[in-house]
DNA sequence: ATTCGGGGCATGTATATATAAGTTGGCGAG
DNA sequence: CTCGCCAACTTATATATACATGCCCCGAAT
């Protein structure tokens, strides 16, 4: 069987993702609910007929995002419905306002080109004084300041910025739009003090608490892209990490290198 | 096979774990640089006499950690090299001063046995007016306070603490000796300003930004056994977290509830 | 009634094998 | 010399099998 516009052999299907997903959806749906056991792994075999390969292979994954536990000898069960989002919903504020009911805003202060300075120079891996696009916008939602961003991207990625309305759309929808894509990202947070410009445009006191996530984002290539500073109202906005031991989770704490 | 000397079977040694950190320390000591291949799946079989099974279980935890990158028909590559703790070092302040080469300090400031407030039963699940077990410490690295943690146990956990000198050795050390794991926990960041107490303890100013940690930390079966509210000094410790979108990370950014 | 032990069952780990499908590099035709 | 195609290599996926080890429950002994 050939079947020339398909597959010779249907199997490429990924099993064990189709197992996996129908578990995710049992679970959210109530149909595990939150402590019950799943189904050995033998009779997931039975009412799949697959082999344990791809039935582990799924399971492993569930145990890696903590939704379900269980060690050796006992079957694993739900411990909970551990909110994800997508890779796109977390870089993406207006993809993430959206989903949250909520109106997003966005006020673009500044679009330019200009040569990297040290610091992004050193996060983005080009030459101090190497052009990069840098673009500064004041994040809203329903109406009300929560964040001052302050993006930079390689020029390769930021030229396709300036044919496109930062106040409207959602930048990473237009890269990606155009060939740019971003799928890996590393965050860091700390806290740092309003003052002057930030402060006024999000209407705080200056000296007032931020919260500021320092973010990279590179291609699949682990090409640095983009290097932002976001810095948010507290109380609008939080991060939240989930972490198990079993899938050594990438949360790290560390020291400042400066 | 042979294993005559030795048990029927002896491996138990977890032998995918066994290769998965001989390929870490060798990216980590530059012996496979950013960038390099791997060696293919057939010669790690070969290097390390076993089956595909445990090479393709390190290479695939690897890659879920986002060190290794590579598709089908192509040898996977390195493509960064992610820093990791393990989950005690990232929940045990001491054990994470000590793996950076810093003193780490205590100071004792509160051990106590009380009702739980609406917040710390919440996060518990336990009934407001509970007994639980309240710690605070002033955290230091090299003499200089970076942290105050504010953290509450259940009874259950906690009565292991009073027999216990919380200014010397690590809790969490502690609890795992006394038969309480702690396998899974969910961290939200955010800032606030130090106030009263916690600004004089930290020595900063009243009313300047801090980085605050709150953290549910649980069982394997999913049951709370531990809220901390810890509250960092700037520029001493961040965290950093890595997400890449084949391994759809756990980070959320999330709006609070109240 | 409570406790202790054993057996059944479930998972963890490893091997061997087979097929499908993507990558790469080299060879030959134009 | 260039372009296109094919063959070899490599990974992805799935099956079947075997044994080690930990949990849980039930029954027997106290």
């Amino acid at each position: 069987m050939m079947t020339s516009s398909r597959s010779p052999l249907e199997p490429r299907a990924a099993l064990h993702r189709v197992i996996g997903d129908e578990l995710r959806a049992r679970i959210t749906d109530g149909r595990l609910p939150i402590g019950a056991a799943l189904p050995s792994e033998a009779e997931l075999c039975r009412e799949f007929s697959v082999s344990r390969g791809p039935v582990r292979q799924a399971l492993a994954a569930l145990r890696a995002e903590g939704i379900i536990a269980g060690g050796q000898g006992a079957v694993a069960h739900v411990v909970g419905s551990v909110p994800t989002q997508s890779m796109t919903s977390f870089l993406s504020f207006s993809e993430w306002a959206q989903s949250t009911q909520r109106r997003p805003g966005q006020r673009t202060v500044e679009l330019a080109k200009r040569a990297a300075t040290e610091e992004v120079a050193a996060a983005l891996s080009v030459p101090v004084g190497e052009l990069v696009v840098e673009i500064i916008r004041l994040r809203l939602l329903d109406e009300v300041p929560v964040m001052v961003e302050r993006t930079s991207f390689t020029l390769e990625a930021g030229r396709h910025l300036f044919d496109f309305d930062t106040d409207s759309g959602s930048i990473f929808a237009h890269l990606k739009g155009n060939g740019v894509e971003l799928v890996a990202a590393r965050h860091t947070f700390d806290a740092v003090a309003a003052e002057g410009i930030d402060a006024e445009m999000l209407d705080v006191p200056s000296g007032s608490p931020l919260l500021r996530e320092r973010r990279i984002t590179s291609t699949g290539a682990g090409v640095p892209v983009e290097y932002s500073d976001d810095r948010y109202v507290p109380g609008q906005v939080t991060f939240t990490i989930n972490n198990t031991a079993a899938s050594g989770s990438s949360v790290v704490r560390l020291v400042p290198d400066q």
